[in-house]
DNA sequence: TAAGCCTTGATAGACGCCTATCAGGAATTG
DNA sequence: CAATTCCTGATAGGCGTCTATCAAGGCTTA
């Protein structure tokens, strides 16, 4: 049950172990005769090469950056330390992970900065801005040869060569089946707090909440959607000013962070147990929340996992090997206050 | 930036690489005071081994089995495949998978099974039945050096290593408060539908599911629990009857597998959209259900996710390196129609 | 037929670590 | 102080692959 090496192949092909690793890495002229000699070995002996020591010979090191914004957006704090985990866990597989923080809000900067993380990487994975600054920037370092992958927030545009992240869209449906079914067959008016309406993620959310919204639950009034550029405090005060304006209000979707904020509004008022809410991404905040039963669902997306996929995405393009797509798509995660992990 | 290497951690402690080793691989006696000395200097280089090179020098190989359930359970058949994509995946990490198939309903067969896979692998991971003979076949198992994983089903009282898979009661749990939010306040008949009483995740899920339906929707009464063997026949003839003798029934919860008995007995008679049917694992029977909107809701195990867990478990044991436990716990998954993956 | 090119073989050395062995010096024992 | 035992150093060879180089034929071209 020994091992199936490159000299077993050469051996069975009667050729040498050079012309071998010639036709494995395309290093030289072979003639195709022998190619195919080689490739039918290969297949009759179920070779695979050894990837540990493939990599160990070639001494490969990959060096990716990640680009976050910056800022105490929890989600965003957790995300940074994913990828710190990442990068300490890989130090012993030869793959360095860089960190980088910018102001997401501001295009220019995001582009400034994708412009000047120069050719020292192999790939680059940034929490984008939808900005045809931002995918000029991301376009710049596809032509110069570095993978770019979109994290969180995608940029379709561009010429990226993946997304690891959720599909928003269907996070607003899922938001809105939710408020529809927990409601039951109430009626009344939803509001609806957004970060900012120029972000894609917060755009793609609200469309999909209030296509459902409209469609299966016509019972139920959308307001007019605020916007809190994801501020705890702002959010407190739109909700409160929602609130005292709205007595009929029985639900609120928070499609971005702050979510302490409609939490502090909802308590002042004592209406936490009259508002169905539903909020986005697991943090100590809105955990404690949904525990209390002051958020009713949580619409999550797992940093770890998109950090990890991104990683692996970057791997797999920087030495050409194929990917398992479905192993790479982002699940839309809800939590209630019994399936908390 | 190059690597830091055993070379170095000698050279900064001011001794040889062969002494280096000894400390690192505790091969043999080394004074204390020069074992500090080299774990000074790993901290100070921040020395980390390479992984790649190690195994590669050791010439390590794993090699587990899956001991599986047969038959044609979906949840089982997807299982089993992921054992086989994870297997001829990890070929090139040596890594050798082996897949065995048993009855589980069948203690004594199932502890024969594990009593016969002898010596040869230095793993096991087992979706085990909770049964004494079960238990001490596991702990056998166990004391004859082979590390030993539960995989969806657990055995808590055995000396197992780990258990790769979801916290049932809290699955349960869950369950009953998402049928709680779904109908609303409406007051009526809830049906439990079980595979079976001895399997341990089903009495889990049964127990979560009562105890929250009782404390918090007490208008909700819960009909005695059917038995179904996970066979979908003996479902679909099970639920009819419920059906029929309770025309008040606005609830069902089927803890085990053969959705589509359910589906079917519920399309027979037309009262798909009056019952709200909450199932668990995602299959493809039970995800068209739910975008037919019979079912309501799915409650699901990763199944990818419990095999791979399990595989870096019974690695991280095999060659004692600790493993991160919050990245091994399995999340309860929830499907609605808009957040399918 | 000589000159050149094309293809293949043979082989050495590297990657970083593990294993084993031998020798010499240090520390311990009587 | 001699005789052990203990600890450390030095070094060779291996794991499977990659890279590079040189030599030896076979073949084409003029």
């Amino acid at each position: 049950m020994a091992r199936v090496t490159i000299e077993d192949v050469a051996l069975a092909a009667g050729l040498s172990v050079a012309t071998v690793d010639r036709v494995l890495n395309g290093r030289a002229a072979v003639r195709p005769q022998t190619a195919q000699k080689v490739e039918k070995a290969i297949r009759q002996l179920n070779y695979q090469p050894d990837r540990l020591a493939a990599r160990l010979a070639k001494g490969q090191e990959y060096r990716f950056c990640f680009v976050l914004p910056e800022g105490n957006n929890d989600f965003m704090i957790g995300l940074g330390e994913e990828v710190r985990a990442m990068a300490s866990h890989l130090v012993s597989e030869r793959v360095q992970i860089d960190l980088r923080l910018t102001d997401v809000f501001d295009a220019a900067a995001l582009a400034a900065t994708l412009d000047s993380i120069g050719d020292i990487y192999d790939g680059v994975a940034v929490v984008a801005l939808d900005h045809p600054r931002v995918r000029e920037a991301i376009n710049g370092l596809v032509e110069r040869g570095v993978s770019v992958v979109t994290l969180v927030s995608d940029v379709p545009s561009s010429k990226r060569v993946h997304y690891a992240g959720i599909d928003n869209s269907s996070a607003g449906r899922t938001a809105a089946t939710l408020m529809g079914r927990f409601l039951g067959g109430k009626t009344g008016k939803v509001g609806l707090i957004a970060g900012s309406l120029s972000l894609r993620d917060h755009i793609e959310r609200r469309f999909g909440f209030e296509q459902v919204l409209a469609q299966e639950f016509p019972q139920l009034a959308i307001l007019p959607v605020l916007e809190s550029r994801d501020d705890w405090q702002r959010v407190e005060k739109v909700t409160a000013e929602m609130l005292s304006a709205h007595t009929d209000l029985i639900g609120i979707y928070n499609v971005g962070a702050g979510a302490r904020g409609i939490v502090a509004a909802l308590e002042n008022t004592g209406r936490q147990k009259q508002v169905t809410y539903i909020a986005h991404e697991l943090t100590d905040h809105t955990r404690r929340a949904l525990v209390d039963g002051t958020i009713d669902a949580i619409i999550n997306q797992n940093a770890g996992h998109e950090v990890r996929s991104a990683v692996r995405v970057l791997m797999a393009k920087a030495d050409r090997t194929p990917l398992i797509e479905a192993m790479e798509h982002i699940r839309i995660d809800i939590f209630v206050r019994d399936n908390l992990p």
